[in-house]
DNA sequence: CTGTTTCGTTCACCTATGTTAACTAATTAT
DNA sequence: ATAATTAGTTAACATAGGTGAACGAAACAG
C-alpha cells in the first residue's frame, strides 16, 4: 500500500554523520511507517504514553509542556530532518511531560517501541548513530539550559533572530515568545525595542 | 603503588542498574585511576579541555558556567556516587562550557578518553549502563529545563528543601542561591517569606 | 463573502528579582 | 588569638517581565 515512500531526506540526514550501506538504509525503513498530521493535530499528548518517536519530512510542529496554572512553554520547534517524541514516555512508559502538536501539516516516518529497539538491534550502524545523537541531544539540553539562565529575553530573541532565523519566519509570534518563556506582550514590547530603538 | 582501593561505592552503584560480575566490575576498574582534590581545586576548568570522565567517591563538588558578565550559573553539585565532567568537551575536544570545582575535599575515580572508550569497547555491560546512563541524564536535562522555566525562585527553593535536603544542608547559601539562578540577597529574602511568614 | 475567532500591539499598573550598600556573623589564615 | 576574608542579612531603590484590558489586523469557517 505504502510503497514508494519518498526516504531521501532521511537518506541525507543520515549520511550527514554515517555511511549508512542502501541494504542498511532500506532495512531501517522498513521498520518506519508514515503518518499524515494536520495543523492543530498531536503527534504526542502530554500525561498520555508517547508511543512513537518520529522523524519530520515534511511540515513543522511544536513540543511545549502545560504547566500546573495553564501555562504553555515550548521546549522546541521541529522541521524538517528533526526527530520528535518523548523518550522518557517512549522507554519508560510514564506519561509523556509535554504535548507536540502540529503547526504546519506533516508528514512523520515514525516507529513504536518494539519496532525501534528492534531496529537497533539489527541496524548496528543505527545503534551507533542513535547513541551519538542521544549524546549530541543530551549537550544540546545542556547549553540550552545555560542560556535559559544567563540570557535576558531580548537577548534570547535576538539570538534567534540571528542564529535561527527559520523559527522567526514561519512560527506565530506567540509561540516564539512561549519558547522565550515570556508572554506575547513582553515580545512586543521587545520588539519594539530593538526595531524602533530611537 | 594505587593498590586496595575501596571501589565499594562504584560496585553498589552499578549494581542498582545492572549487573556486573566481579571480573566485568574489575576490568572496568582497571581502566580507572584515583585523584584526590582538595576544597577550591578544579576538576575541569571552563575553556579548558576537559581531559577526564570521573566518579565521586568522597566530598562533593559543583559544576557551574560563569557567562560574559562574570555572573556564575550552578548547573549541579555532585556528592557520593555522581559523575563529573563536561561530556562536550570531553568527546569533542573543544573547551568545556563549565568549572567543576571542589567544594569538600574528594576522591574521584577517573579515566581519560582513551580509557573510557577502551572500557566501553571491551565491556559490553558497562557500554549497556553507560547507553542507558546518557539517556537517562538527557531526560533528567529536558526536565529541568522544565522546571527552571515553569516555576518561580521561591517554587525552586521549597523544592530544593523537600527533594534535595542534601544539597540545603552541605551546600553554602550562596551557591544554592547560583544553583537556583538568583542572587544570594534574593535567596535571603524567600527564606525570610517562608521562614517567617507571618 | 462575511462573521468570528485568533493574533499582535499598546498601555497602565503590578511583582519578583537585581543592585548597591551597610552591617554582623562565621570562617580562614597568620 | 587576632586579623582578614568570606558569608549571610537587611533595606531602599531600579528594572524586566507579568497582568488585564482595549483595539485593529489577520486568518479562518460557514
Amino acid at each position: 500500500m505504502e510503497r514508494h515512500i519518498d526516504f531521501s531526506n532521511l537518506r541525507e540526514h543520515f549520511a550527514e554523520t554515517d555511511y549508512f550501506s542502501d541494504e542498511e538504509f532500506e532495512k531501517f525503513t522498513s521498520y518506519l511507517t508514515i503518518k499524515y498530521l494536520k495543523k492543530k493535530e498531536y503527534f504526542t499528548k502530554q500525561g498520555e504514553l508517547c508511543r512513537y518517536l518520529g522523524f519530520v519530512n515534511s511540515g513543522c510542529l511544536r513540543a511545549f509542556h502545560t504547566d500546573s496554572r495553564g501555562d504553555e512553554f515550548t521546549m522546541y520547534f521541529a522541521f524538517l530532518n528533526w526527530w520528535i517524541g518523548d523518550k522518557t514516555s517512549f522507554y519508560s512508559g510514564t506519561p509523556a511531560r509535554f504535548s507536540i502538536q502540529v503547526l504546519e501539516d506533516c508528514e512523520v516516518f515514525q516507529a513504536d517501541k518494539k519496532r525501534w529497539e528492534e531496529a537497533l538491534d539489527n541496524i548496528p550502524i543505527f545503534e551507533k548513530w542513535y547513541r551519538v545523537k542521544t549524546r549530541k541531544s543530551y549537550e544540546a539540553t545542556q547549553q540550552k539550559i545555560i542560556d535559559t539562565q544567563t540570557e535576558s529575553a531580548e537577548e534570547k530573541y535576538v539570538n534567534l533572530l540571528t542564529n535561527s532565523p527559520e523559527i522567526v519566519q514561519r512560527i506565530p509570534q506567540h509561540y516564539i515568545a512561549s519558547y522565550l518563556g515570556i508572554k506575547p506582550q513582553s515580545l512586543s514590547r521587545i520588539r519594539k525595542n530593538i526595531f524602533k530603538p530611537k
